[in-house]
DNA sequence: ACCGATTCGGAATAGGCTTTCCCTCTAGGC
DNA sequence: GCCTAGAGGGAAAGCCTATTCCGAATCGGT
C-alpha cells in the first residue's frame, strides 16, 4: 500500500478561500485584530474555518509577527519531585499567560545544559528558565553565559532559578540561610553529632546548604567530622548510596544526618533502615526542599520548606515583569524549617 | 531610559553576507544538506554564523520545510510522579530523535484537555502523546476525536497512553490484568476482607482497576461489600480523605485497603497513620503504579508495577514507527505485582 | 446635493528559511 | 584539444501569516 498522501493543513488561504474572502480579512477575522471586520464577513470565515478544521499555523505566525509565545524551560530532570513541582508553577503561570511550555532536561550534565540552550534559542522564546545544576564549572559556565547573553541581547529574557551571583534575572531560595536556620532548630531539639550526605562539589546549591548548615552548628561550637561528610549524587540513589558508605564509616556517635536534599535524605532513610537502624530512634535524619512526599514517609521527614511551585510562579512572573529588562534583578523566596517525627526533640 | 532597542537576532542572510557567500551556500553550509558545499566555503560561513552568534530560526524552518520536530506531551498533573515518570521517557526518547518536546497540563479536566488539544495542533507537532484523564465522558470524548482524527488526518501522529478503544495508536497498559493479578496475590497472602480507594466514576483508569481487582478476589469468591468502595481524587489528597472517609464508616473487619494508585495509597497510609491505624499491623495497603516512592515509604507499598519511563520511551517509538501510520496500533507493556511490607502475608 | 472623514475589504509586502532550478566552471574521457 | 558530465554557487520561488497601504464605499454635516 502506497504511503498515503496526507493532506496539508488547511491554511489560513484556503480559509479565505473558503469564505470567500482575502487574506487579510480572514486573518483579521480569526485573531480580532485592532481593525474590525464586518460582522458577516465575520461569520463566513470562523464558519468556514471550522468547516476545514483550520488551525493558524503557529510557526508562521511567531514569524509574521517577529516573536512567539513560548517559554523554554531547562530542568535536571522532570522526575524528580524537586523540579517537577517548579515545573508545575512555571507550566501553571505560563499558560495562564497564554505561553507555551518546551521543556528540556539536562540529566545533570553540564555539557548537555549549554547544547540544550544553545538549541533552544532557535526557539526564539520569549523567555528561558534554568532550573537546577548550575556548577561552579567555570569551562561551561563561561559559554553558557554567552550564550544566554546573546538571548537576552535579541530581547529574550532568561531567569534562572536558585543561582545567584550570574548577571540574569534570579529567584533566589536561600539554601545558606534555610541551611542555617534548620542546624539552629535541629541543636535546639537536642542534636549534637552529625553526619551530612551532599552533591557533588562543583554544584552550587549543595555548597550553598552545606555551608550553611556547617555555620549554624558552628554558632553552637559544633562541627561536622569531615569523615563523616559523604558526597553522592543529588538523587535518591545518590543518598543511598551515601548513606550506604557512611555506614561502613561507623555511625556510632552520630545523632542526626542531615542530607541537603529531601531525594537523598530519603534515600538515606532507606538505606538506613535496611540495615536494621531505626529512624529517629538510633539516628535522626533532616532533608532540604519540602518536596511532597517528605511528609509522606516514616517517619515524616524534617526539611526546610521551599514553596517551589511559587518558585515556578515567580520564575514567570520575574521574566515578564518590566523590571527585569535590566536582566539582574533578584526576587527571593522565603524558606522555612519544618520539623517532622523523623527528628524528634530528645 | 529609555527601552534600549534590543538588536534582532542575526538571519541567515546576516551569516550569508558576513561571510560573503549566497542564502543558499549558508544553508547549506550549516545544516548539512544532500548537495555539498567547498570546505573553503563552509567553514567562512561557520566561523560567520559564530561571530554572529548565529542561532537557527526554527519557525522560519519549519515553516520552509513544512515540518517541525516537537512533540506535544499532554499530561494531568507534572508534579504527579506517575506523570512526570512518563514524560522523563518521552523527553529522553523525543532528545535522542533530536525532537523537541512541549508540555501542556490538563489539571485533570477534559475540558481543559480538549482546549490544549486544539492550541497544541497549532503547533504541528510530529507527534501529540496524551497520556491520563481519559474519561468515558462522551461529550468532550467526541470533540477530542474530532480534533485528533483532523490532526492525523494532515499527517500528525498521535499516541494515546493506557486508553484503549480509540483509533489511535496506544500504549496500552494493562490495568485490568494486572489489578487482577494484584488480587490473587493478595488473596494468596491470607487477606479475605478488602476495601478500594477508587477515582472518578468516569475515569478509565480507576474503572478497569477496579474492576479488575475485583474480578479477581471474584475468582476466590470475594467481594468487596458496596460500603467499602470510597471514592476520591486521583491525588495524593484524594487518597487520604477517601481513606479518612472510610475510616469513618468503620473498618474493624478490613484487611486490607487497595488503593487505585499509588499516590492515593499513600495518603490513604498517612491518614491510616495519623488515626493511630497501623499499617501492615492493623490494616495492610496496596497500590498501582509502583511510582518510585513507593518503596521508600514505610512500610514500603504493595503495588503494581508499570514501567513508567519505558512507557514514554514506548510512546515516541510507537509515534515515529512506520506501522503507526494506520493509527490504531497498539503496544501492550507488561505489569507486574510488586509484594511489599505493606501487605505482609498473615 | 456635495464634500470631507471614516470604515473596512483587498492587494501587496515582509519575515527567515529551504529548495529547486539555472548556470558556470572544472575535471575527465577519447 | 574538444566535448560531456558533474560539482557546486547563486537567484528566486515558495511556505504561512500579519500588516501596511490603497482605494472604494458609506456616513454625517451643511
Amino acid at each position: 500500500m502506497p504511503a498515503l498522501p496526507h493532506a496539508a493543513p488547511a491554511t489560513l488561504h484556503d480559509v479565505a478561500r473558503e469564505a470567500g474572502v482575502s487574506l487579510a480579512t480572514a486573518s483579521r477575522s480569526l485573531n480580532g485584530s485592532a481593525r474590525k471586520v464586518n460582522d458577516d464577513y465575520r461569520q463566513r470565515v470562523l464558519a468556514a474555518a471550522a468547516r476545514l478544521n483550520y488551525s493558524p499555523n503557529f510557526s508562521a505566525q511567531a514569524i509574521a509577527k517577529g516573536s512567539t509565545s513560548t517559554v523554554a524551560l531547562v530542568v535536571s530532570d522532570i522526575a524528580d519531585p524537586y523540579f517537577s513541582s517548579i515545573a508545575a508553577g512555571v507550566i501553571r503561570a505560563a499558560e495562564a499567560e497564554g505561553l507555551i511550555v518546551t521543556m528540556a532536561v539536562t540529566e545533570r550534565n553540564p555539557e548537555r545544559e549549554l547544547e540544550l540552550v544553545r538549541a533552544l534559542r532557535g526557539q526564539r522564546p520569549r523567555v528561558m528558565i534554568l532550573t537546577g545544576s548550575r556548577s561552579v564549572d567555570s569551562e561551561h559556565q563561561a559559554a553558557l553565559i554567552t550564550e544566554l547573553t546573546a538571548f537576552t541581547a535579541t530581547g529574550g529574557r532568561v531567569v534562572l532559578i536558585s543561582q545567584e551571583g550570574l548577571p540574569f534575572n534570579t529567584v533566589v531560595v536561600d539554601n545558606y540561610l534555610g541551611a542555617r536556620a534548620l542546624a539552629n532548630a535541629l541543636v535546639a531539639q537536642g542534636y549534637r553529632t552529625f553526619a551530612a550526605l551532599t552533591g557533588a562539589e562543583t554544584l552550587v546549591t549543595s555548597r550553598d546548604r552545606l555551608a550553611g548548615f556547617a555555620d549554624g552548628l558552628a554558632e553552637h561550637g559544633i562541627a561536622i567530622h569531615p569523615d563523616r561528610v559523604v558526597r553522592g549524587e543529588f538523587t535518591r540513589d545518590g543518598g543511598f548510596a551515601a548513606a550506604t558508605e557512611l555506614l561502613a564509616t561507623g555511625l556510632e556517635q552520630v545523632d542526626l544526618v542531615f542530607a541537603v536534599n529531601d531525594v537523598m535524605a530519603i534515600g538515606a532513610m532507606s538505606a538506613l533502615r535496611e540495615a536494621g537502624i531505626d529512624v529517629p530512634g538510633d539516628i535522626a535524619v533532616a532533608g532540604f526542599d519540602d518536596i511532597d512526599t517528605a511528609r509522606d514517609v516514616t517517619p515524616a521527614l524534617t526539611t526546610v520548606n521551599i514553596p517551589l511551585t511559587d518558585v515556578g510562579r515567580q520564575a514567570v512572573a520575574l521574566a515578564l515583569s518590566d523590571t527585569a529588562r535590566t536582566g539582574d534583578e533578584a526576587v527571593r523566596v522565603a524558606t522555612r524549617v519544618i520539623l517532622r517525627a523523623s527528628s524528634p526533640a530528645r
